[in-house]
DNA sequence: AAAACGTGGCA
DNA sequence: TTGCCAAGTTT
């Protein structure tokens, strides 16, 4: 949960996801689908996923039980060094780094890393090698990424107050605001999706995109990207047959490399189709159940407005009721 | 090995 | 409002 979150974000999903799955066999046990709603609305789905596949590898290896070295633990899917790393050192005490982004600019600015982004990679992971080599590496590792994300912060770092300032080279030499240099960042796409919302019997349909890619294995509406007119977007999808009314509204969304637009139309006749491919599955849903979904965020906020849930603040009341 | 992958907080 | 980043990993 915390790779790429901030621990504030992290903590409440953690205690309700430890309380419906307690144990690696109880992770192990449940659906994927009971897992990604547990995961609705915290993002980067992968994770979820791969937390999954993890459990499911332990139980079947040694009885759930979890390897003790960063070696091991870095083939179970969604370990990354860093993950590795963080857990054999902080809960078995072997003597290995975690290197995560506060504790890769504390490190930077410390020893004045700087080079080509492979040799800082290097160069970061080499420093933080040696300094875990004491008694406690899970302390000595949680202290460096403490003080990255409390004093060595990225924009306003507060060497005031810094225990460690004495020993600062990017201090003396007045270069703690250059180092780390930001990283490039990619221009985002605009993805245009047309979706169908589609009400019978109090129901709308629902459909279950597949495990891999943006919002993997998770509930929306459904839709695929808008080329021409949405009436043949949506037969394309759903069937020839298909009638598509007025749009019921638009919603805009920005994540890390998309523009997500959102437009919502009404659509009825006929049954749907059984599938309808790239999706897995197709299911009539009522409000209360879509609220237990595992759904995307921007699917929630989607959601609320096509089943025109009143109030002005829609966010608030998508996210309040996971 | 560059690109994709969500969402929220903060200045 | 916009940009940057967050206890990174996978393909």
């Amino acid at each position: 949960m915390l790779q790429q979150t901030q621990v504030a974000t992290a903590i409440p999903y953690f205690h309700r996801f430890l309380s419906r799955f307690p144990t690696v066999e109880a992770l192990a046990a449940a659906e994927l689908e009971q897992v990604l709603a547990a995961w609705r609305g915290l993002g980067y789905y992968s994770r979820a996923r791969n937390l999954h596949r993890a459990a499911r590898e332990l139980g079947a290896a040694n009885a759930g039980g979890l390897p003790s070295t960063a070696r091991e633990l870095a083939l179970l899917p969604g370990f990354g060094r860093y993950t590795a790393g963080a857990v054999a050192s902080i809960a078995f005490g072997e003597q290995v780094p975690a290197v995560d982004g506060n504790a890769a600019r504390a490190l930077s600015r410390l020893f004045c890393v700087e080079g080509t982004p492979r040799l800082r990679e290097t160069a970061l992971w080499e420093l933080a090698g040696r300094l875990c080599r004491g008694e406690r590496p899970g302390d000595l590792n949680q202290a460096l990424m403490e003080l990255g994300a409390l004093l060595c912060r990225a924009e306003t770092p507060l060497c005031d107050r810094c225990p460690v300032r004495r020993a600062c080279r990017a201090l003396s030499h007045g270069r703690v605001q250059a180092i780390p240099p930001a990283r490039p960042r990619r221009a985002r796409q605009s993805l245009r999706l047309t979706a169908a919302v589609w009400i019978r019997q109090r129901r709308v349909l629902l459909a279950r995109r597949e495990e891999r890619g943006l919002f993997g294995g998770l509930w929306e509406l459904p839709c695929s990207e808008a080329r021409g007119r949405p009436d043949a977007t949506l037969r394309a999808l759903l069937g020839p047959r298909l009638r598509v009314g007025r749009m019921l509204g638009e919603l805009k969304r920005t994540l890390t490399h998309r523009e997500l637009t959102l437009r919502l139309y009404e659509v009825s006749g006929g049954r749907p189709p059984a599938t309808a491919a790239p999706y897995r599955e197709l299911r009539w849903v009522g409000p209360a159940s879509a609220r237990r979904l595992a759904m995307s965020t921007a699917m929630q906020l989607a959601l609320a407005t096509a089943l025109r849930r009143p109030l002005a603040d829609k966010r608030k009341e998508a996210l309040s009721s996971r």
